[in-house]
DNA sequence: CACTTTTTCTACGTGTCGTAGAACTTTGAG
DNA sequence: CTCAAAGTTCTACGACACGTAGAAAAAGTG
């Protein structure tokens, strides 16, 4: 379960809310704030994509995009930590114990309508 | 969202295991294999206070015990996973779209069984 | 081809983690 | 009570991850 750091998230982040491929250059615009070298962001993204978070294509400003949507990636998360602790289903008991009536509902509807398919 | 090293989840995995407070010699022994030294585990337990996964009593030979079970320590990490995670709803509807039929059916029955107070 | 932009390679400072020695404190045997 | 054994705290060091970026190499442009 690779982790990020604080940039590694920030630049995840701008990732995530552009929606599609970026170039090194446009996320180094958008942490302006940051004051950060075009050779830092492609540090941060070449990590990244080693980490498995990005991918790139070979266009020639390379552009770079998340190769799972953020949402995806929250879910993926939740199912390792469900994964790597022992006794799943106690777990979820605790998980659904600590949800919000709204989200109770919603998760009732989901796996209620179930898979459509 | 403090993340543990390897040693330190190991130690957490004893500690879990354990049902009940140990000493830092019961976990070294239980360690055995790592060959570590007293004063090792000691560090790692005083970090693992520091980050708020343990706490110890006040009896002589220091005895320390999880500050959560491991399945509350893991529905935890969940919720946290989903509360950083912007769309909630969205995560949500990932997260159990990739959950097997059994466990499926086990947060039916928790959602539907809901507030058996 | 000369020049600019992009990409890769290498490196350094800082913080965390595994590891434990040294020093200090408490316990327990006699 | 005295002293050794066990426990606890303090300090530190090497390795590795991450933020950061310069230098060098490669590719695009006029």
């Amino acid at each position: 379960m690779a982790s990020l750091g604080e940039l590694e998230r920030a630049v995840m982040d701008r990732l995530w809310s552009a929606g599609g491929s970026v170039s090194a250059g446009d996320l180094r615009d958008g942490l302006a704030d940051r004051g950060l070298a075009l050779t830092t962001v492609h540090t941060v993204l070449t990590r990244l994509e080693q980490k498995g978070f990005v991918v790139h294509d070979d266009a020639r400003p390379r552009r770079f995009r998340p190769r799972a949507t953020r949402e995806e990636h929250a879910a993926e998360l939740m199912h390792e930590v469900l994964g790597q602790a022992g006794d799943r289903q106690a777990v979820l008991a605790r998980f659904v114990g600590g949800v919000d009536a709204e989200e109770a509902r919603l998760l009732r509807e989901l796996l209620a309508g179930g898979p459509p398919a």
